[in-house]
DNA sequence: CATGATTATGAAAATCGCTCATGCACATCG
DNA sequence: CGATGTGCATGAGCGATTTTCATAATCATG
């Protein structure tokens, strides 16, 4: 049996108005083809869908329950309608976010709180575990944006420059780096280095500082939590690099130090990668404006 | 924007088979068919629905809130098919009745409860509060049986015969009626008659004794409940008529005595009243059929 | 029973959906 | 690197379905 949602129109407009002739009317369509497409549907599912006794047209049993599936299937379909036309006039969008950075939680979240304000029908979330492949999902459109500091030349991406910060090193008071003004590659070599459980191309530590001085630190210890990193830090058991707007907090506990990298210090950009023919979307226009001045604000306080 | 059950089954297909070509085999068109189909939904919605970058076609975003519509939706119309198949072989059905006997709930809840059990999925419903007009909603479809005494010859109408009965005088045991063997018209003349709240000619004391001796009761009282009736009855404030099976009881209780209706007893006759072409519908035959025996079997417990 | 309102029907026209044949893009492999 | 294979797109044309037009049949009502 083929039943379609003309039909289901149809059935609902004929109970609707009461009358074939009307809900031609409302249709735009003239009473016969109504009358030839219920005759068709009764043929086909067996069932007289009418009763035919009485003169206006009213439903019998089995068109009751076919009016019963219309109400509930046609306001769902009407949805889809409008969430289309929302999509097509850009207020609706989804915002699936890949982070390649695992401390970018810190300011994401509350610029994400932000921004859902703003965009009630955009559909929001983070897809954390694809750190690697970030990239190609972005292609593959799994995801729409993915945070960023190694911009690459890739077909069809765009890298939305967001703000700079420098990798910086925490150690604990009590800890020999302390003395230093600055950190400098050999000075790791005897040290833990505690990191993010990532590939070292994604750890400033080794992509700035290590790797080109080809220095290799005592042991790298691999911990999930920014908040569990500073406490093994604290407690003396290993140094770590993190962002700057990681330590703005810490930089004033009596248990922490923070080191620049370098006597000049570790500059690095962080970028939001998107689609490059959605980068002008309003909704990822406004994203990126968030993640261009929310983490800067936050840096401040 | 025009989407129809065939867009909904098209996405599905190709997100289930991953792939046009498989998609086109799994329903029997070619893959071409469905290129075009999604093209033409695509073009109407003005909306991306799959990712073309990747090969084997994936959902875009849209692509995918349509399948969860679809999802959601063909099962829906899959239910509606599967009823009209189990209506059109005759497993299912509708069985509204109306009753214009007041005392009949008494026999037909426990068929009813039979019923039930051996047609699960015949809808069942009991539609008391039109009892004036019964036969015209029976003939309208509003309702599919009505239990009634009182035959009449109707187009498209039959009324089936289930069980005889006899209505029967029940009064008080110290009420002066309680001496005579059998009750005459002119008996009731300085009594009380309770009644069910409805009219006189669907009341068996007025047509059958009453109205054709021309004969006024001193009063008539209306009570709804069968039960309320009897301790009018039991506490003398009146008489009642009911049908002997309601009496069943009654009969060996030291407050009542029951009467027959003159010398020789009524006797009158229920009938269950379908609409002709229905009456060999299957589960409408075994219902007439346990409408005819189950009363019977009450009545000698 | 005449009249207006409502639905049904048959044939012709219009539209729609499908297939066929083929082209294009991309990946894989000898 | 061209050959081959896989998967999707496209245009033309055919056939089926849907709609319209014109008109008949049916019903409700004064």
């Amino acid at each position: 049996m083929h039943i379609e949602l003309r039909h289901l129109r149809t059935i609902k407009a004929i109970h609707d108005s009461g009358g074939l002739a009307r809900a031609a009317e409302v249709m735009n369509m003239t009473q016969s083809a109504l009358s030839h497409q219920v005759k068709g549907l009764e043929d086909q599912a067996g069932v007289e869908l009418f009763v035919r006794r009485s003169k206006p047209l009213r439903l019998s049993a089995a068109g009751q329950r076919l009016l019963r599936a219309a109400e509930r299937i046609l306001p769902e379909i009407e949805a889809v309608g409008e969430e289309f036309r929302a999509l097509r006039s850009g207020r609706s969008g989804r915002l699936h976010i890949a982070i390649e950075c695992h401390a970018c939680f810190d300011w994401l979240f509350p610029v994400l709180e932000q921004f859902r304000r703003a965009w009630p029908e955009v559909d929001v979330d983070i897809r954390p575990g694809l750190a690697f492949g970030a990239m190609e999902a972005l292609m593959r459109e799994e995801v729409d944006l993915v945070i960023s500091s190694d911009p690459e030349r890739l077909e069809g991406i765009g890298f939305n420059p967001l703000f700079d910060y420098s990798p910086t090193l925490v150690a604990a008071r009590t800890s020999p780096l302390a003395e230093k003004p600055f950190i400098e590659a050999e000075d790791l070599r005897d040290q833990v280095i505690i990191t993010y459980p990532v590939d070292r191309t994604r750890l400033d530590v080794f992509t700035g500082l290590l790797t080109p001085a080809r220095v290799e630190p005592q042991a790298v210890r691999q911990v999930e939590l920014t908040a569990v990193i500073l406490m093994l830090v604290a407690s003396g058991r290993g140094v770590s690099v993190l962002p700057d707007w990681v330590l703005r907090e810490a930089k004033y506990q009596p248990d922490y130090v923070t080191r620049p990298l370098t006597a000049k210090g570790l500059t690095k950009r962080m970028y939001a990668a998107t689609r490059e023919e959605e980068a002008t979307l309003p909704y990822m226009a406004h994203f990126l404006r968030l993640a261009r001045t929310e983490p800067v604000k936050l840096q401040r306080q």
